[in-house]
DNA sequence: TTTCTTGGCATAGAAAAACTAAGTCTGAGA
DNA sequence: TCTCAGACTTAGTTTTTCTATGCCAAGAAA
């Protein structure tokens, strides 16, 4: 009792960040990836708030850990303090003079539909600043600092999204292969994130594909849609993605019966107040507005 | 343009935090003091920050520095997240089974006045764990992890004091000392953060003290009262302080006549939502109130 | 003037924190 | 039963952060 220490200092703040981002997203492996870190980082984080505060913060389970009771009601205060924490660096960010845009993207969108866009863009406004980051799921844009993302979502899923196209699907390949083709026997190409596109489009048109899931897959869709174009079999092909290769003639269409998967290419922007400057011109041209 | 770097971090945090209070306080020294490093700390922190964001933050001058103008807008935004940050960090720290009541004090306080007390509260409470901390300035409840705060501060200064009692001095000494005194020749005792009480109280009784400003001074004020027990010359008083040595008889009243320093010792708590649950016991026994 | 004090800067080395990698453990589902 | 996913542990490394020191400039004081 009345010991006179040095001034108490609180948590580290990493640990806080770690623990707000596991609670939101309940999952040690999912928080490590939206702070680019490993699961073991986080563990150790959380281990080491459990300690300071001499409570348990979450309830560990063989498939994933829960929050406990505790954390449960700590989750809401620390999420709204990094949202704000967020905000504000994002306007620290847009005060340099000419402010980096950050894009977030599906990897095949990245690969296959914004290089164009994006020399267009570079085209008009050349002193403009972008980059580019590739990841499987769309980002929290109220806590990481990109200035747009471009994803497929189903409609009700995001909250204000800018519709850029519905999703259609229909078989393409290379020219060579394209005359008697017999689709119940040639490979498909599939791609690792997409695999029931097949199915989906032989139940929807009513064509038959023999077994829907033969044929290799391939961790990139725009590698799918390299050994398509170099004859290795049939590729799903999502138009939207394909256009290019359609234009050219690298691919041809096996059937004209393109379907819709349900799913739009979609664009988000962050919340108003932490837009990026010259963020409506991006935007206008990725809508092939001008 | 559209490279496809991992994904991109923010600033570090604890930068954030530093320029937070440097902002806050516009000095790095002070704001080096609020988070217990030093200012060479501070400094770095923030030119991280000012290189991250590709823009300067702050003025230097030669006596201190000033917020630029970009850096005022944000100053804003950062201090409300971290305030934030810092009311769910203390309800963390609430959760916990039985979680310490931290208090920060003047040093002189904290020797004089809390002891007594304390010890009451032990006896009342024996099961509560406290912890205190001396400091020269009081902290901003809002931000650091105190649970309750007892300085010395001019009325309207503070936002919702409690009053413990009118700031009041008079002189004292060693009984030994006190037969024929004479007050323009003794030596006068002087704590080194109130050096201007002797002249203060001479010119508010009209009684001649001589040199007002002779004698020695020291840095604590514990430590001038124990040189004025042994004799050493004679100590203003600040009576709410020197109640215990007065009782028993170790110090003798040089005068009658006490004075108002227009100073008064209040007890500050953080904001209703984070206080400790157990602090109104503590409040009530602080008061005597029981 | 000259000197002192205050507040910030730069740098090197030391200390602490954070991260990764690799292996372990456990429960669920095939 | 086997396999897999998800979390844990530990050791070792890398990165960050901090301190200590000396330096410099501007205002205050002598």
């Amino acid at each position: 009792m009345a010991v006179v220490p040095r001034r108490p200092k609180g948590p580290p703040l990493n640990a806080l960040r770690a623990f707000e981002a596991a609670a939101r997203l309940e999952s040690f492996v999912l928080a490590a990836e939206e702070l680019g870190v490993t699961a073991g980082a986080i563990s150790q984080h959380i281990k080491a708030l459990e300690t300071w505060a001499g409570t348990s913060l979450f309830e560990r389970r063989a498939q994933g850990v829960s929050l406990s009771a505790s954390g449960r009601k700590l989750r809401e205060e620390f999420t709204q303090a990094f949202d704000l924490l967020s905000a504000a660096t994002q306007s620290l960010r847009n005060l340099a003079p000419n402010p980096e845009i950050h894009i977030a993207a599906l990897p095949a969108i990245a690969q296959l539909w914004l290089p164009e866009r994006l020399g267009k863009l570079r085209e008009k406004y050349p002193d403009l600043n972008v980059s580019v980051t590739a990841m499987e799921s769309p980002p929290s844009l109220a806590r990481e600092l990109f200035d747009l993302s471009v994803f497929f979502s189903v409609p009700p899923e995001a909250k204000n999204p800018i519709v850029l196209a519905q999703d259609t699907i229909l078989p393409v390949c290379a020219p060579a292969l394209v005359d008697g083709l017999d689709l119940e026997s040639v490979q498909l190409l599939h791609d690792q994130t997409w695999q029931d596109d097949w199915l989906m489009w032989s139940e929807a048109t009513g064509v038959a594909v023999g077994d829907p899931a033969r044929g290799p897959r391939y961790s990139l869709y725009a590698l799918a849609l390299e050994e398509a174009k170099s004859g290795a079999g049939v590729l799903m092909g999502h138009v939207c993605l394909i256009e290019k290769a359609l234009q050219s003639g690298a691919l041809k269409r096996v059937s004209s019966q393109g379907i819709r998967t349900g799913k739009v290419l979609s664009l988000e922007l962050p919340h108003k107040s932490r837009r990026h400057p010259r963020i409506d011109e991006v935007v206008r041209l990725l809508r092939e507005e001008e």
